[in-house]
RNA sequence: GGUCCCAUCGACUAACGGUUAGGUCACCAGCCUUUCACGCUGGCAGUAGGGGUUCGAAUCCCCUUGGGAUCACCA
């Protein structure tokens, strides 16, 4: 049998880091097993839908590289793969429940459930619906029942979970799970608007769409045994379960919005890779092994496996995501890097400059920044005339002599044809040989001229690719600012 | 609180009963040096606690402690 999994994810909003490591699991489970990988968008809470919230979900995980076999653009021959679209497979589905027995009928009011859990919580007991003292098919009987439906009565319908025995089911990651019948509570199936829930849902459609490997956050682990349950009530073949640990906050709490970002978007929009975000996400939870911390997606794919995957949560610290990042800022091509730059200049309304000058910059300073955008503020003095001079470094190498220093030097650049930084270095140690001075008395003041700033690459180098002609322009207006 | 899950350096993790408990990030120091970085070398730092089982336990079992998830007509 084939391996199929998916990625179901509701448009509420946007992409998770949590859901992006769901979803590149699943990607590369079924990669690496030459199955597929579906992409279902559960919609059936009508009340939290928001705009636009599927395709910026798309969007995020396209931009991630996460590529689905079937989903609602690219459909698939076990759609439709919006829950919405499936709702009369629910209402079907969710009949034979009831007729068997696996599930019946309950009219209470919110008001009424909220009596009875606010009684449990006097009398000190478990809250848990009380199936033989509430409002349904059970107590009303079959007649009352009838006409409580015929007189349009909103109801729900619930799982009919066995009080009695234990329901057990088998984990990839975590071993054999059980929980006592008692200890679960009869699931709502169909909600009061005629939507199931998650529950229902999802494993019907898991088990239509042929999924066989369930692979999604431990937050399900908890709800699973009553998914098992309406397997064995269908009478279906359950497939088997992979619950991932918890991505967290630095105080091991289930990673939110609270502490930092969590949107893969705003990952995206900083200008990380894509290629070090997965590859940073990746190895969060699990490791192929201890000796590697770089892998491309095709590298993923071929060591991924479900059985190495750890149990528990992994704290999302981002230190090392810019570390990563810095990693694949000094790897990849400078002319890709270029590219993916140009549109983070324009928006930053530096245009003008080749696409090849844009890459002699990057080279320039790629070791020294591990964000690419970092450019702009690290080395803006390659885009732009200083606007400023770092005052403190003024102060320690611009003194009252420094100018019938230097001025000699700019001459000596004037004349210079070959404006490589060979040839700049050269003449300015010969320069300085003859003036009998280190080249450190002249370096400084020069970066200070050309940079403002006290940091930076390497002197000669970014002379020779800013060119000639703005180096001396620069010198002029700092001596006569 | 009930139920379930989990537990190796500050963080990510490796070690399928036998290692001086390894690597990476971060941090610290030194080297390199043209500033800042990169790089290189070294350092700090961990098996939550207690019982078993075993010749031998981070590893298997039990208890304790700690953390987390979940208990909705949300997913």
């Amino acid at each position: 049998m084939s391996v199929r999994v998916r990625f179901a994810p509701s448009p509420t909003g946007y992409l998770h880091v949590g859901g992006l490591r769901t979803a590149l699991y699943n990607f590369l489970f079924a990669r690496r097993h030459g199955g597929k990988c579906i992409l279902r968008i559960e919609d059936t809470d009508r009340t939290r839908l928001v705009e636009n919230a599927q395709a910026n979900l798309i969007e995020s995980l396209s931009w991630a590289g996460i590529e689905f076999d079937e989903s609602p653009e690219i459909g698939g021959e076990f759609g439709p793969y919006i829950q919405s679209e499936r709702f009369d497979l629910y209402k079907e589905y969710g009949n034979k429940l009831i007729e068997s027995g696996a599930a019946y009928l309950a009219f209470d009011t919110a008001e009424e459930l909220a009596a009875m859990r606010e009684q449990q919580q006097k009398a000190g007991t478990d809250p848990k619906y009380d199936r033989n003292a509430m409002r349904n098919q059970f107590t009303l009987g079959e007649e009352e029942t009838k006409s409580l439906i015929e007189a349009g009565s909103p109801y729900v319908v619930r799982m009919t979970v066995p009080t009695n025995g234990e329901i057990r089911f088998s984990d990839i990651i975590r071993g054999e799970v059980v929980v006592a019948g008692k200890d679960i509570d009869d699931q709502i199936l169909i909600k009061s608007d005629g939507f199931p829930t998650y529950h229902l849902a999802n494993v019907i459609d898991d088990h239509f769409m042929g999924i066989t490997h369930v692979i999604r956050g431990e937050e399900w682990l908890p709800s699973t045994p009553k998914h098992a349950l309406l397997y064995d009530a269908f009478g279906w073949e359950r497939p088997q379960f992979a619950h991932l640990p918890l991505l967290l906050n630095k105080d091991k709490s289930k990673l939110s919005k609270r502490q930092g970002s969590v949107a893969v978007e705003d990952f995206s929009e900083r200008g990380y890779f894509k290629e070090a975000f997965v590859n940073f996400i990746a190895l969060l939870g699990w490791n192929p092994t201890s000796d590697r911390e770089i892998f491309s997606i095709d590298e993923l794919i071929e060591t991924f496996s479900l059985e190495k995957v750890n149990k528990g949560g992994a704290v999302f610290d981002t230190q090392k995501l810019d570390w990563v990042n810095a990693q694949y800022l000094r790897s990849l091509e400078g002319q890709d890097l270029a590219e993916r730059l140009l549109p983070t200049l324009e928006k930053s309304g530096i245009t003008g400059f080749s696409l090849d000058y844009i890459e002699k910059v990057i080279l320039l300073m790629r070791e020294r920044i591990e964000i690419l955008p970092d450019l702009l503020v690290f080395a803006d003095y390659m885009f732009q005339k200083p606007q400023s001079y770092d005052a403190a470094y003024v102060l320690k190498h611009w003194k009252d002599t420094t100018l019938e220093l230097i001025r000699p030097l700019i001459d000596v650049f004037s004349n210079i044809a070959d404006w490589s930084h060979e040839t700049l270095h050269d003449e300015t140690m010969r320069y300085c040989e003859m003036k009998g001075i280190k080249l450190k008395d002249v370096i400084h003041p020069l970066r200070l001229m050309i940079t403002g700033k006290s940091a930076g690459a390497g002197m000669f180098e970014t002379m020779a690719v800013l060119g000639k002609d703005e180096c001396l322009e620069r010198f002029d207006l700092y001596i006569n600012k």
